[in-house]
DNA sequence: CCGAAAGTACGTCAGCTGTCAAACTTCGAT
DNA sequence: ATCGAAGTTTGACAGCTGACGTACTTTCGG
């Protein structure tokens, strides 16, 4: 039996990658995705964490978490569980440091809104 | 008969969208292709017009030329005939002008390397 | 303890797109 | 006139992936 799976609350701690391991393709493959775009820009525009729920998708549930999965394994992304609520973090700075200007730049859509 | 029927040359200069009228989702659809990227790296760093047949590339000609049309209609080229070459022209500063930044951001593999 | 809430995991399916070969066009050179 | 060089066009096809529903897991409240 392993540290993880001694508690259930660890075990719901996912892997995430170090950005620095991350290839831009990856990257580009995850937010070429609108709707992950969008995912991005909430939390982009809201500066804080946001639970998945509390971001509106025009997605079935289990599509939104197939694209939370992707933004994860792409590094923009940090999750962790409050409750039952997943809380979904921008890797900003750690993605910047990465890939400069990317993050801004793609943001161009909600700046222009 | 149009204007355009009247000679063969001008009927080989393929229409180019305004680079303003583009939007982010189909740029990133261009770029995330990685032989579509390696084209605009080449052509970044040479920093001069390119015939299609001088950039190597790892495809077939007629995948070759799907991947330029594809970069054409995104505004991130632009085509012209020199004889039986087809020359391209990275749209630099008008592209920047659109999207600050995202062709910068976007030649970070080709800086590292 | 039980039910609701919040996601996750899995299997499936349809549509997109990158790939190629083959036939064709255009232009320059011989 | 012909031939070769350089691309284009046109199908055809395979693989990926975004979408969903359903069943499942975990946690919190009553």
């Amino acid at each position: 039996m392993t540290a993880a799976r001694r508690s259930g609350q660890q075990d719901r701690v996912p892997p995430h990658p170090d950005v620095r391991t991350i290839s831009l393709q990856q990257v580009l493959e995850a937010v070429v995705d609108p709707v992950r775009r969008l995912i991005v820009g909430e939390l982009y525009a809201a500066g804080e964490d946001l639970a998945c729920g509390t971001i509106e998708l025009p997605v079935s549930k289990s599509t939104a978490t197939h694209h939370f999965h992707v933004l994860r394994e792409a590094g923009l992304i940090r999750q962790y569980y409050v409750g039952t609520s997943r809380m979904n973090a921008l890797r900003r700075e750690e993605f910047d440091e990465a890939f400069p200007g990317l993050l801004r730049a793609l943001m161009v859509e909600r700046e222009r809104a």
